[in-house]
DNA sequence: GGGAACAAAAAGTCAGACTTATTTGTCACA
DNA sequence: TGTGACAAATAAGTCTGACTTTTTGTTCCC
């Protein structure tokens, strides 16, 4: 997944990276570019490069005659797919896929009503057929199969919606999909409603309901909610 | 606003994040390094330093022997706040004040109901105090302290909302209003409804409604939207 | 025409010297 | 005692040049 080991300090993110972002490091450490070049064993200028890098994500600031300091989280571009994937990978995978869980809940919803005015002809036929593919693989154990399917079906409704905010969540979404069926909840097959409410939403989106694609999604996300014991009474 | 000049490699990403956002170069366009370099009259290592930043916004990428090519659109990290202040200040301008309106009226609502259950009492406070100043400037031109306010305002309701994702969208939000109020719409005071709203929002944290905020959100983002003529009907 | 060897191109890496901003400490002076 | 200016130390920032590696495109031979 991604694009692993683009280079020198590409590598010495794959490990700086996810021990900043596991708070490692708290806020306001200091870090000496040398220091972590030697660490790496790389050269200065690709130690450098990877400091950009995590500055550019507002992880750590650079200053001069100080060093590298790790910012506090609140000042973190969680939006970043890197960012999102070094935390799920790390110790506060369960309150990051929360967090992405309550963001999932408040867009999913608009995106499903704004797809169901939007979706093109091709959109809407592969919409349907993830369904399908979900119904399908929905018992027996074919977790792989349905996670594939519901994946796909959640991305298309993302850029069918028209909107490239909504768009660009397409991988976010991915990541806990597929976070959720790795690790924490889903032992068993997916929940059979959970099936149908994603059949119907590919239905409404068809007919171009679109009070009705918002209404489903919403209840698609109290299910994923509730599986994370987030209640919202 | 943000952090100007920090550091060479930041001035050039100063006007070269601006021009490829832009679309100045088309997607697959292709740069080379040197020829970069060059142009803005640093060395090799600060515009390789500027590659790598604009690289992990995923506006580019760089390989070996074909050079720094330009990706399409869909693939740049447009959550990112460097990447949305380069777009607002250039010419999709209205479209990002489009995607990032719709976006508002997504989440916001959701995290006002949050809000209504989780903010503190100094939160609380904050938020009557920000409605407060926004009515006292509500008239007679006073759009900068208005616009004060209500940032403010709208920060304060996703930090309380307690989810780091929503609070991550202060700076985004912040940019809008402040978009809106500086260019486009917005010529002379503000809609009374809207600071109403506002006002009965504070009210409505302060008692934990939190089914009323959320409509009360709701009501001020049709608002938002349809100044920019997105229509919902 | 297809495949292997070769050449060219551009990014990637490294090492070292030098510059600059910022902090911290010191010392003199009020 | 406090305050200001000045000096030293420090770590990031910058530049240069040489070298390596990967990838692409070409050419040549079967």
């Amino acid at each position: 997944m991604s694009t692993p080991g683009r280079g020198l300090h590409g590598q010495v993110l794959d490990t700086l990276g996810p021990e900043i972002t596991a708070g490692e490091y708290p806020p306001g450490s200091v870090l000496r570019t040398d220091e972590l070049a030697q660490r790496f064993d790389v050269s200065r200028s690709v130690m450098r490069e990877a400091v950009r890098v995590l500055e550019s994500m507002h992880l750590v600031e650079s200053r001069r005659r100080v060093g590298v300091t790790v910012r506090p989280r609140s000042e973190w571009n969680v939006y970043d797919p890197q960012v999102i994937r070094w935390r799920l990978a790390g110790a506060d995978r369960p309150h990051q896929l929360r967090s992405l869980t309550v963001l999932r809940s408040a867009v999913e919803p608009v995106a499903a009503g704004l797809a169901a005015r939007n979706a093109t002809a091709e959109q809407c036929k592969e919409l349907t057929e993830c369904a399908l593919g979900m119904v399908a693989h929905s018992r027996g154990h074919q977790l792989e199969g349905y996670l594939f399917h519901d994946i796909a079906f959640h991305r298309v409704i993302l850029n069918a919606s028209g909107n490239e905010m909504f768009a660009r969540l397409g991988d976010v979404v991915a990541e806990v999909l597929t976070g959720r069926t790795q690790h924490d909840v889903m032992f068993e097959d997916p929940d059979p409603a959970a099936v149908t409410l994603h059949v119907k939403l590919a239905e409404a989106v068809r007919e171009r309901d679109a009070a009705r694609a918002e209404e489903l999604t919403r209840e698609i996300a109290v299910g994923a909610l509730q599986e994370l014991d987030i209640l919202a009474p």
